[in-house]
DNA sequence: TCCCGTGTGAAACGATTATTTTAAACGAAC
DNA sequence: GTTCGTTTAAAATAATCGTTTCACACGGGA
């Protein structure tokens, strides 16, 4: 059986997914878990810390494994620089194969993580942003060498909005079976993943004032 | 000054956008109200229906101010169905315009409602889905009309994106201006009108399978 | 004046919250 | 065997939660 310490993660993780951080008490995680009530706050100090532990855990593998393909990308081109759908494909490919991944809630992370993007948290906002720092970093240039006639107002709206679906798709897996009638749902991340890169591909390029 | 009833819902629609539902305390809605505890008792009989009320006092108005700009969009159509662009613009137009009607509040609601989109609250989706019903008969036939050529399980796919988008937009405004160093905010609805339906019009209208 | 329904105020209800305290169990080191 | 740091268990703490109760103010109709 795992630690006790992870053990309240992994519950953690699968309540806050469901009913959110205000709405799972410690008393629902640590009787989950299998655990004391005195255990969780001798390992994290308090609830708070717990929420950051949750996040922190996996966001930093899933970062690196972003940049990780992304340098592969990198490597294979003959000028040094990932194509757009490369680059698009790097940043929402891992977050959504989280889903798959399982044996350890994956699934339930990936839901929290969408949410926590479009739920300013107050706490949890500055942590998310501190770790996605570097991300940003490295993909922004590249996303920008390829949008270069792009007015920087017109990017960074569709920056915006690529980030925001990547987030709602993690979020909402549920709705999508729910308003094709059953008819598509997101078992399989490699097809989620390719309806999404292709939607944001056309986003972003798409032409500039389509007037009306 | 307006009756005790108004006040309540007021409250606890900006204290909902700001901390979500279970963290904000039936105390804290009545005293920022100035209100009494019976009084919300009183009036909503709980705090779950006065979430509802809080909902459906926006809601209604709304899906109706979107039915009525397609309706006007179908008439000047020479065949009488609105432009795909026409569609789009008449689902998400009103919603984003909520924004710059907050001599009572709208903005505030706008975010509790792009919230409430990813946020599962088991009893709130209920509602928002039996609100949101007439709105999806009208709406799903013409989006089905311009984008024909697509097999049921792609359409359903860029409908969820485009939902999607929608309610991310509406939640995270305040995360544009963050990406964007203060380049790009949601001050104009209007304005962030014209970049997410250029957006979502792009998806849409995507290549099927541009193959990587 | 009496009555009644509507609405408000103050206080109390029992349940639940996060956190702390105190004690005990456990394995390793000496 | 004894002492140590680490981890867990049970109970207590003080605060806060949603909801209810009861008394009272107010205004209109009889």
């Amino acid at each position: 059986m795992k630690d006790t310490k992870n053990r309240i993660i992994d519950s953690a993780e699968n309540l806050f997914s469901q009913n959110g951080f205000s709405s799972t008490s410690v008393r629902d995680i640590t009787s989950l878990a299998n655990a004391n009530i005195a255990a969780l706050n001798y390992h994290f100090g308090s609830k708070e810390r717990l929420i950051s532990a949750v996040f922190s855990r996996r966001i930093g593998p899933l970062n690196t494994e972003r940049l990780r393909i992304l340098e592969q990308y990198s490597n294979d081109a003959k000028d040094g620089v990932p194509s757009l759908q490369q680059a698009v494909t790097a940043l929402v490919g891992p977050a959504l194969r989280l889903s798959q991944n399982d044996e350890s809630g994956g699934q339930q992370f990936m839901c929290l993580m969408g949410r926590a993007f479009s739920n300013p948290n107050k706490g949890i906002e500055k942590d998310l942003l501190r770790l996605f720092e570097p991300l940003a970093k490295r993909f922004i240039p590249i996303f920008r060498h390829h949008l270069s006639d792009l007015p920087d107002h017109d990017f960074f709206w569709r920056i915006h909005f690529m980030i925001g679906l990547m987030s709602y798709t993690m979020a909402a897996s549920h709705r999508l079976s729910f308003i094709s009638n059953g008819t598509c749902s997101m078992r399989d991340p490699e097809e989620t993943i390719k309806h999404l890169v292709n939607f944001v591909l056309s986003g972003l390029l798409a032409p500039r004032d389509k007037k009306a």
